[in-house]
RNA sequence: GCCACCGUAGCUCAGCUGGUAGAGCAACGCACUCGUAAUGCGUAGGUCAGGAGUUCGAAUCUCCUCGGUGGCUCCA
């Protein structure tokens, strides 16, 4: 006899199993034709699976948050009986909820077409109109599998033989079309909010697999209401302006060209900002007790072949050859720097040596994966290589973390994403180092009180690492920091050291970047900053403009006084109107415009705007200094 | 690399079912010397990504190549 706990604290006694829709009707008839789907126990179910136990019972209804899982996967079941109904002889495969919205995999010999997207949300708000109910049935494995091989849906087929033996089959039937699948779902289809938009069309390897067939995949997005959903897309209308790519154009700081496909042509703006970033990393470097190194761009192949490299990453090497000798073009920079490790004898007392390198890489990156900045197939590492004792990789690691979290809060990144990938099934090292070390990333994350993923058999087949990524302005997540330990290349290249007790022993090598890549940083910088960024990294941090030509000599004195104490300016004497002049350099994103007519030039003044509006008045020119230093002291 | 889509003036884009290329901004010239987000008038600018084919005729249709976009796979 199950007594029903609600949210509120209140109970109700059945003398009978319950379903959720019939709690619902009992508190109010208004409830019971708002519900969704009902929490039992925390776990989200259908509206009509009786309940035969005490328990905690919560109404969802299109207030919940949880509500939009159900939406968005009852959008997919929708959008599949569309498509089918369209297009008969289309399978069915998957068809997920996901951040946002949804979307399904279909095989079908005809591609769809952007116009097809139409058609089949039509037929999607047909089908919620209908208000057909939406039922569960559990069958049995060999009916279920015999029903869908007779309807010609071999994916479904797999998907059935691949749930384990101990959970049953469980359909899910609205009007004549049903799927497998777990549920739960809204009891029928006319309770999907018409909020709901098909966005894009993908394709996508069955069981992500590339070496199956390619499946179609339609992505949609759903929401609770229109309003969600307008806000949705507006949301990712403003995020389109922020693309990197979009703002590199307008402000001018870099461009690709086809004949260097996945490489960067970085403009004078562009790199005045790569130059700042970089002296900035130099001096954080210094401050972290590295050495900075600088390495060849184009080494031998052997070497790449002792380093394992060239085996197993040969066709993504750029090589180039003179003389009858093969040579790659590094694609990283590790081999090189234990090179400069193994020059001489080390000790332990020269542990733990830390070698730094901004280093130039070339990678073939497939070309379907290229990306503006973020991934490129020329790239700059703010690489380093830390040879250190097994005893010194905790000190490391968290000394690294405090690095890299020094950076990217002066960079004004708060949000980052880490994940710690452990022992994969091939591997080398023995069982104990990989447990010590193992542990060692993870202390070293828990004692900075930090929240991280565990991503177990995600290593590299050398040790364990963590990986620090941020999103960019689409939500898509890069990664940029690392820190890996490697109990492989030390060894391959014959890196030794001699320890206390006069043995020779072979040095832990962590392989470790804060950024990751130069131009993938600065791309997610742009995205971040929507272009305006702080003063420190502004290429040009002030324009100074006159209103006629009768204060070109004084723009020019300021200029000339502002650059010589290290500032990036520029004058725009041009014969135009101020206002022109100001909406121009606003949108080129420059922090402070400096305007100078006859009255400034009288007082010897500079009248001071922002790029943000703002009228700072009339300024001398030492409180303007003084206020672009306290701008860069706090990096703002 | 795989699937789909896209490639027109320096930039942003228009050009319907094939009939011989257009706008705004930018550039250049002239006038205007002006006080905080666009001064006016004029001029010039294109082998429609490249190649092949269909056709009396191709920016438009077909095929190939290159590049880009969105996903998928990959990312030492």
């Amino acid at each position: 006899m199950p007594t029903i706990t609600l949210p509120d604290g209140s109970h109700r006694s059945y003398d009978h199993p319950v379903t959720p829709a019939e709690i619902a009707a009992d508190i109010g008839p208004g409830l019971a034709r708002a519900m969704l789907a009902a929490k039992v126990d925390g776990r989200l179910v259908d509206a009509d699976r009786p309940i035969d136990h005490d328990a905690q019972v919560a109404i969802v209804t299109d207030r919940d948050e949880e509500a939009l899982e159900l939406i968005r996967h009852d959008a997919a079941h929708v959008m599949a009986q569309a498509v089918q109904e369209l297009y008969p002889g289309t399978q069915v495969t998957i068809g997920p909820a996901i951040e946002d919205g949804f979307y399904y995999d279909f095989a079908r010999d005809e591609p769809f077409t952007p116009e097809d997207l139409q058609k089949i949300e039509e037929r999607m708000r047909e089908i919620v109109g209908r208000d057909l109910p939406i039922r569960r049935e559990v069958w049995g494995r060999e009916e279920a599998k015999k029903v869908f091989s007779e309807l010609g849906e071999h994916y479904k087929v797999e998907i059935i033989d691949s749930i384990p033996e101990d959970e049953p089959i469980t359909i899910y039937r609205q009007g004549d079309w049903f799927d497998v699948c777990r549920g739960p779902h809204l009891p029928s289809t006319g309770k999907l909010p018409k909020a709901f938009k098909l966005t894009k069309l993908a394709g996508a390897y069955w069981r992500g697999d590339s070496n199956n067939e390619m499946l179609q995949r339609i992505y949609g997005t759903a929401w609770r209401n229109k309003k969600e959903l307008k806000a949705y897309l507006h949301r990712l209308q403003e995020a389109e302006k922020r693309d990197h790519r979009k703002i590199g154009k307008a402000l001018d700081l870099f461009h690709t060209q086809e004949e260097a496909p996945g490489m960067v042509f970085w403009h004078d703006k562009g790199w005045r900002i790569y130059l700042a970033v970089q002296e900035y990393v130099r001096s954080k470097l210094r401050e972290h007790g590295y050495q900075e190194v600088h390495t060849p761009e184009i080494i031998d192949r052997t070497l790449w072949e002792k380093s394992g490299h060239w085996e197993k990453f040969g066709d993504m090497i750029f090589t180039t050859h003179s003389e009858n000798r093969d040579y790659a073009i590094k694609p990283m920079n590790c081999p090189a720097h234990v090179q400069i490790y193994n020059r001489g004898l080390r000790s332990y007392r020269d542990l733990p040596l830390r070698l730094a390198e901004f280093g130039s890489c070339h990678r073939n990156e497939p070309s379907g994966t290229l990306h503006g900045l973020m991934r490129v197939r020329n790239f700059v590492q703010d690489d380093a290589h830390i040879f250190c004792t097994e005893e010194q990789i905790l000190g490391e690691v968290s000394a690294f973390i405090d690095l890299l979290f020094e950076v990217y809060r002066d960079f004004g990144f708060d949000e980052v994403l880490i994940k710690l990938s452990t022992r994969p099934e091939q591997r080398v090292g023995s069982d104990a180092l990989w447990d010590k070390a193992e542990k060692a990333l993870a202390d070293a994350l828990d004692h900075k009180g930090l929240e991280w993923e565990l991503q177990p058999g995600e290593g590299a087949f050398y040790g364990p690492k963590i990986e620090f990524s941020l999103k960019d302005c689409l939500g898509r997540v890069w990664q940029l920091g690392t820190i890996q330990l490697d109990f492989s290349m030390p060894e391959r290249l014959g890196a030794h050291y001699v320890a206390e007790d006069n043995s020779k022993q072979v040095p832990v090598m962590l392989h470790r970047a804060v950024l990751g890549s130069l131009e993938r940083f600065i791309g997610i910088l742009l995205e971040h900053y929507a272009g305006a960024l702080p003063v420190w990294l502004s290429p040009v941090q002030a324009v100074v403009m006159n209103i006629t030509d009768k204060q070109a000599s004084y723009a020019r004195e300021v200029v000339e006084k502002l650059e010589k104490q290290g500032f990036r300016v520029q004058a725009d004497l041009r014969n135009e109107k101020i206002g022109f002049k100001i909406r121009e350099h606003t949108l080129q994103r420059v922090p402070y415009l400096l305007v100078v007519g006859d009255r400034e030039v009288a007082e010897r003044t500079v009248a001071v705007r922002t790029r943000g509006g703002d009228d700072l008045g009339a300024l001398s020119l030492d409180a303007f200094t003084e206020r672009l230093e306290s701008d860069l002291a706090e990096r703002k």
